[in-house]
RNA sequence: GGGGGUGUAGUUCAGUUCGGUUAGAACGCCGGCCUGUCACGCCGGAGGUCGCGAGUUCGAGUCUCGUCGCUCCCGCCA
């Protein structure tokens, strides 16, 4: 018995042909005569009928099947009877009469019923993922993340980027996230890392002349997970010589463009709106702003900083910030609703949430009384207030109040319903900060990573003002999430040891970690750059799921663990010593 | 490391407020009946370490403490 057909390709036109189908049952219905079994594969379902009058033998044969055996059956294609079609399934018109049946495998009765709108707890389906796998969503997100993948192969391959691997084991490096760390049993006592990206590598070849590398890399961290992030996960990684970041925004566009009409069938329209690092956080309060919805953040800080309101004078005068964000029409929201909202901006930090709601004559607010009419009428203005509004304020730092403000705006935009959820909106976010302070470590901290290269007309300010100077890197955004970052690159050793030293490294430690990057800097670089999407993060958004672990074959748990096979897991003693490691008693 | 949610039948849940006889429902499973269903229908049945461990109590699914899993978030993630 051979497969002739899949089970969602049978239409009216294959009425009487002789097929054979292989695949799961999806459900038996026994009407104690005529047996009705649906069959699936991956690509849909078919109905197969055993008829006693048709065939007794193969209709006895089939009383024993279950759900989720594998069987083969070979049969005719028939139309079915007036009225009796099935609109709900692609292959409705036509069943398909059972002429011969095989019981490839049996199987006990699943853990968990193979469809979408049983919702089973998420630890009952990583345990038994081969069936969690089975069910249709998870079906079309892996396939369309193999869709993705592909059109991506094929656009990066038409345009001359070239694909290379390069090394899971390598060494550890200071900066970035903690690494997975690989001991060597020929090298007893030290440790490879997991990339945690394929960064220096890529360089490396743009410096041996490959000008243009691409790569479907797995990327490795030791971080906490989240909804969006695997401690393994998945980059559509690209490095090219020769070029300026324009050039680089230009081609990620024309990928992700490539991925939307071949993939997703849709126009995107490109180029994507650019906005500077510091527009964004003026006016959305984070680095990756969601632009489906307006509600933008407006500053007050020069109005507040003499009032009579002495919390938001303070803080002004203290160096922070005090920002608005007016929610329109939202007068009605109640008081538990707002205390809810300070509840929210106080996980970022923010010490305080103050509001007005805006009367026809007067506002209703508790510090309404501290400002000035003249006060009052300058904030009217900035927050373009109205009657029926709701205003929102956060003073504290600068970061924290963004951070605050920023994250109640998403918030909001979802809790008002003023998100289309339909719509795609990518832009870039460009001139990072260069590096940022690390109040922890009491030192500079690259914010992108240390190769990234500093905006020429900013040089002088390295030694002198270094958290004003800005970088070429540049993040795209789609929907408020980061899908990809990148940079142009340092290409000189002078400037790369210059950037070494600003992030408080000796020229011993930076000679000693990344002297093979140094000297291969040395060794005619040429310019470049690159860019790497967050490959699960992209699939996640197209296929429109909420965790990255619903576009995964065979995610980990936030604990990083895996709860099919149960890593990870002790190891013999004999494995120990052949490491040189011993575990350290509790 | 911290905060929130959650854990009861194979699965999804109710029961926990205010401790009390035999822990329920739906779906699934098993058996019987049924020749046109497609969430087939009807009848019957089996199925429980109430996550785990202590404690309080005459008595704990229910109260207390601890612990573990899953999950969302903060920190962290160049």
């Amino acid at each position: 018995m051979r497969r002739t057909h899949s089970c969602c390709r049978l239409g009216a036109d294959d009425a009487g042909s002789e097929v054979v189908l292989m695949g799961w049952v999806q459900r038996r219905r026994d009407h104690g005569g005529v047996i009705f079994v649906d069959l699936r594969d991956r690509e849909g379902i078919t109905q197969v009928v055993f008829n006693p009058e048709f065939n007794p033998a193969v209709h006895d044969k089939a009383q024993s099947i279950r759900n989720e055996f594998v069987i083969g059956v070979r049969g005719k294609v028939v139309r079915r009877l007036e009225g009796m079609a099935n609109p709900n399934l692609k292959t409705g018109e036509i069943e398909v009469m059972a002429d011969e049946l095989r019981i490839l495998n049996r199987a006990q009765p699943p853990v968990f019923q193979i469809e979408d709108n049983a919702e089973v707890s998420e630890s009952i389906r990583l345990k038994h993922r081969h069936l969690d796998l089975r069910r249709p969503t998870l079906q079309k997100n892996i396939i369309l993340r193999h869709r993705i993948a592909a059109a991506a192969r094929r656009f990066l391959d038409e345009n001359g980027f070239l694909e290379i691997e390069t090394p899971f084991l390598t060494r550890s490096t200071p900066e970035g996230a903690r690494d997975y760390l690989v001991p060597s049993r020929v090298n007893p006592g030290q440790f490879y890392a997991l990339p945690q990206s394929p960064q220096l590598f890529k360089q490396l070849l743009m410096i041996a002349g490959f000008d243009r590398y691409y790569q479907i890399a797995r990327c490795f961290r030791d971080e906490d997970l989240r909804a969006d992030r695997q401690p393994e996960f998945t980059q559509i990684d690209m490095e090219m010589s020769f070029v300026g970041e324009q050039d680089i925004m230009c081609i990620a566009e024309r990928l992700v463009q490539t991925i939307f009409s071949q993939v997703l069938e849709k126009n995107l329209p490109a180029p994507f709106p650019q906005l500077t690092y510091e527009e964004a956080m003026a006016r959305y309060g984070l680095d990756k702003p969601d632009t489906r919805f307006g509600l933008e953040l407006k500053e007050i800080s020069d109005i507040v900083k003499d009032s009579g309101f002495k919390v938001f004078a303070d803080v002004v005068k203290k160096g922070g910030i005090v920002k608005a964000l007016n929610a329109k029409g939202c007068i009605d929201l109640s008081r538990k609703e707002i205390d809810d909202m300070a509840g929210f901006v106080s996980v970022y930090k923010a010490r305080g949430l103050a509001w007005v709601k805006v009367r026809e004559d007067s506002w209703q607010s508790p510090i309404a009384k501290y400002f000035s009419e003249a006060e009052k009428q300058a904030l009217a203005e900035r927050v373009d207030m109205a009657p029926g509004d709701l205003v929102f304020f956060v003073a504290d730092q600068p970061r924290i109040t963004n951070d605050a403000l920023g994250h109640l705006r998403n918030f909001l935009g979802e809790k008002l319903g003023l998100i289309d959820h339909s719509a795609y909106n990518f832009l870039w976010v460009t001139h990072f900060p260069l590096m940022e302070y690390d109040e922890e470590e009491k030192r500079f901290q690259a914010l992108h990573h240390p190769f990234t290269a500093p905006l020429e007309e900013d040089y002088g300010k390295l030694e002198t003002d270094p958290l004003n100077v800005r970088s070429r890197a540049y993040d795209m955004v789609l929907n408020g999430s980061e899908i990809g970052g990148g940079s142009i690159r340092v290409h000189q050793r002078e400037l790369q040891e210059k950037l070494f030293s600003a992030l408080g490294m000796s020229p011993e430690t930076y000679e000693e970690k990344f002297g093979f990057l140094l000297s291969a800097l040395d060794s005619g670089a040429p310019p470049h750059g690159g860019i790497a999407f967050g490959f699960d993060r992209l699939v996640m958004i197209l296929a429109g799921q909420n965790s990255i672990r619903d576009i995964i074959a065979f995610p980990k748990t936030q604990k990083a663990a895996c709860l099919l096979t149960n890593a990870p897991a002790d190891v013999s003693p004999a494995q120990l010593e052949e490491l040189s490691l011993r575990i350290r008693k509790q």
